[in-house]
DNA sequence: CGGAGTTATCTTGATATCAAGATAAATAAA
DNA sequence: TTTATTTATCTTGATATCAAGATAACTCCG
């Protein structure tokens, strides 16, 4: 017996609607379903990765962020919350933490003076690139009981999925 | 050229990680940052039909829960935050405030004098079953370009995910 | 140049959330 | 029964978030 045939928590939830209200198409309301709990279930395992770095998630996120951008590690505040999908007063806060701990530091933007650019810190950098290579390798170890062709179906079918809600969005 | 050859957001992600760390397998990282965005992106298209009827993501959340237990639409506290995964207090917040506008009663346990349970009121029974048809209706054509084996092969591979991380954590 | 409109950021006030602790009722053990 | 333990809920205090508005710096056109 495969795991589809299995099941799961959203199938408990499907069969109480279904009987609720037998008249919809609830197919849609499956996939979704699965989407959002799969992301809830996903987060505390990712937590703990942060955790272990003292990092909480968003501290992460905006340091990776960072990391990732490349030399000199340094961004704009709007390119960061645009990135992470926030609003402005929300980056302001974390900077503002960021900034209490050193794990970034806060330079004048020589081309416009309405922004003070966001740079990693020598400690930052060193702190959120051990995050990362631990949070890598933990996302790997959370899917590795799918197999390859497993994990490529996935991925391909949560492609096709990102590419229409971003086309929605745009 | 089919979408799997176009290029999403998280493509751009990998690319900057690849080059800034090209030792790492991101196999894994792409999945789970799709998973992320497609939920991120995901939740502004159903809260449009929330707002249509006045509710928040939470209280459509609460009210759903409430309706899809069937007659007499009546749950207690603790059997409501585990199933929507917040804390008790959270909870307790999120009953005060639906009390407050009506939408739920409180009524005594006969059975455990330490919880009074939580019923959908007349108001919020009619409010919450419109919502859901329409929210059920919103999700299918959130997906509606997304061909039926295509939707089929989300949902297998979602599955196999959920399944994996509920056995993690249990 | 100089005003109008735009853009980048921060501030303010309200809300939702959680963790940890308090309280009270139910259950189990002696 | 009486005490101890567990369970269900609520309270408290701190935090992260957002929306809306304030501020200041840019840009563009006449």
């Amino acid at each position: 017996m495969t795991n589809t045939h299995k099941l799961d928590g959203i199938d408990a939830i499907v069969a109480q609607w279904q009987a609720e209200k037998p008249q919809l198409d609830l197919s849609a309301m499956a996939i979704i379903g699965r989407l959002k709990k799969c992301h809830a279930l996903m987060q505390p395992q990712l937590d703990k990765v942060f955790e272990r770095h003292n990092l909480g998630f968003w501290e992460f996120d905006v340091l990776a962020t960072l990391l990732r951008s490349g030399k000199p590690y340094c961004l704009a505040p709007t390119q960061l919350f645009s990135t992470l999908m926030v609003t402005s007063g929300t980056m302001t806060h974390r900077m503002t933490q960021l900034e209490k701990r050193g794990l970034i530091e806060r330079i004048p933007n020589e081309h416009d003076a309405r922004s003070k650019l966001v740079k990693l810190s020598e400690t930052g950098f060193e702190i959120i690139n051990k995050a990362v290579d631990e949070h890598v390798a933990n996302e790997l170890e959370i899917l590795s009981s799918l197999n390859n062709q497993q994990q490529m179906q996935l991925d391909q079918s949560l492609k096709q999925l990102l590419l229409l809600l971003e086309s929605i969005n745009s």
